[in-house]
DNA sequence: CCGCAAAATGTAATCCATTACATTTTCTCT
DNA sequence: AGAGAAAATGTAATGGATTACATTTTGCGG
């Protein structure tokens, strides 16, 4: 196969000027016809039209950006892709953005500082009007500065001092109904797995877990919390889920923060002949696609993804058009526990 | 809580006549400066670059842009999120994308046309500087013409007579390969799972699928190819293997055009107690990270997805800059046969 | 110390659309 | 028909940077 290859001397491009002349109209009415405003008469605002159609032109968005002086661009920035946990908001981010005529610029930071910060620069460098945060790794200080003069809104995760609107939902009060119900099943060995990172629902879940433990006077063993890494991958959920359940006495159920490492933990018992929930509860956090692909379908508690990433970004634009009346800077939205199969009451069933 | 509400007055904002100003020179000499001029003293750069210290100053990009009539954007067109498959090359994008200082603009199309005609419009309008395209939905006239005008290039799939470069494997090869392996397994009995759109590597694993089982003389039986959704989700390939399982004698092999897809089929084979690989072998296509998580771990196609993701973009900005001499307009990167633990000679084996 | 080429810097046009303000047209009312 | 207000349209400044071309400065040889 062999292409004819084109030179796309996309020659000069018809602007605003060649409509007008077209027209016999001032560029101002073409503007205006553009803008759709009152003031055209609808005779002129239609042969502005025709010659539009007739020449094919489209106007120049970063012209009339650099005018207006907005960008019409909001940045989401994920530390990866690859969890769908993630990918749901993004969804989320940019079917809002879709209606509202913003474009998304989705930028996968991995976790990086630095990448973090080359692209929240593209604020102060007006390519972009305002940024929604996922999970990131910042230095506090420094985002807590850019903040105060950019708009920011955090998504599920955010810093609890840094004075910019947030959408998530109540991790402590979320954990704690979980534990509540692996306690109402019978467990008293409940292990947890967390995650080495800084994040606010991993610190929540940690405290949910260990007050809901307290509370029914279950002591809590150092050896039974572990920590995948900050990404919550599989292969360092699997290696906490070994070293978990090569203890004794063995936990009976695992709270895992993420429905990954929930996997990992199926996967680890599987490996040692155990079954889930017969011989072990697992219980996950987010209920991403990967819970019910296989059985046992995930316990798991369900966060609105979509939502979320939806309500960022009217947050985002609330910031944006100074609506300063705008309420809820710090927005919960409601979880659901997902009882599914993952989880049983315990085989010999201690009394509590 | 309560938020000290920030007026985000950011005043007038710092442009290069200020420096100019400050730094005691003409803007020119500024601009000169910033884009590393060797024509500047350094001495004069010095200075300039303290003004600009001094007086915090981020060049408006948008304007720049405008001057030099590019973006520095790119779209990247993927119909969904939740496919793992997209994540990866979207991924690989995104990285190529950020060495060579361009930004991403992701956009989920949902698989609608419209949708996908007003992002293609983005570069119309200068907004982008040229377009990825994943798998879409388009109607090809509106995209031929399209592409006459504008910079795409086609990741994964393409569409035979466009005159754009495309990045894909050999999807016809590594099925014939699949289908061999399995035949080489001792199955006869294999039945296929596609998709019901008209992607190119959709039909190229169907006449793959058909040319290996020809060459061995093996009949294919028509009610043994069920079609999934256009997406591959997990529901729709649920309910085509409980179709083919269905059907007496039942296949060996089911050979998936998506890991997925391969998903469900186990799914729906445990559910009716069917043992995989000991009862039904199963492949996928495509090797995300699914595959890995449960037993049996999934043998299937790896596709290079991270690797297809960059290369589409370098081949992207190769045409941006009209590098003509640019060969491999349809560029074939490797796959690889993953052999796991999905599939396994029939219990009964048929002779060949 | 002069002259001249080379180097450094400056001036002003340019990219394209928006919009304040000025001007012209239209319409209403008498 | 003419005055005056309202509506429609036009002119030109504007946003912020780049760059062709013009001008000034520097440095070197003699």
């Amino acid at each position: 196969m062999d292409y004819i290859l084109r030179i796309r001397e996309v020659g000069p491009v018809v602007n605003i000027e060649q409509v007008a002349r077209q027209a016999g109209v001032s560029v101002a009415t073409v503007s205006r016809t553009l803008n759709n405003s009152s003031a055209v008469r609808p005779v002129t605002a239609q042969r502005v039209r025709e010659a539009i159609e007739e020449l094919g032109y489209v106007p120049n968005q970063p012209a009339r950006n650099l005018r207006r002086n907005e960008s019409q661009v909001i940045l989401a920035l994920a530390p990866n892709f690859s969890n769908p946990y993630y990918s749901r908001i993004l969804t989320g981010i940019g079917d809002r953005a879709w209606e509202l005529e913003y474009s998304v610029l989705v930028c996968n930071t991995l976790g990086h500082a630095n990448s973090e910060r080359r692209f929240l620069k593209m604020l102060e460098s007006h390519q972009a009007d305002g940024a929604i945060l996922l999970g990131c790794h910042w230095d506090y200080g420094w985002l807590a500065r850019f903040a105060e003069r950019s708009h920011i809104v955090q998504c599920c995760e955010y810093v609890p001092d840094l004075a910019c609107p947030s959408v998530s939902i109540d991790n402590y009060g979320a954990t704690r109904e979980m534990v509540a119900y692996l306690q109402n099943l019978g467990h008293r060995r409940i292990a947890m797995i967390g995650a080495d990172n800084q994040y606010i629902s991993t610190r929540l879940r940690r405290q949910g877990y260990l007050d809901a433990m307290a509370e029914r006077g279950i002591e809590v063993r150092e050896d039974w919390y572990r920590l995948a890494d900050a990404e919550y991958s599989f292969a360092s959920g699997l290696a906490a889920a070994q070293t978990l359940l090569g203890t004794d006495p063995r936990p009976t159920a695992i709270f895992c923060i993420s429905d990954i490492l929930a996997l990992s933990v199926i996967s680890a018992a599987q490996e040692l002949g155990l079954s889930v929930p017969g011989e072990l509860t697992v219980t996950g956090f987010d209920d991403v696609d990967y819970t019910t692909i296989v059985h046992p379908y995930l316990t798991t508690v369900a966060q609105p993804c979509h939502e979320m990433g939806r309500r960022s970004v009217d947050l985002l634009l609330d910031g944006l058009q100074a609506r300063e009346d705008s309420p809820d800077r710090r927005t919960f939205l409601p979880y659901r526990l997902m009882e599914r199969e993952s989880a049983a009451a315990p085989q010999n069933a201690e009394t509590l």
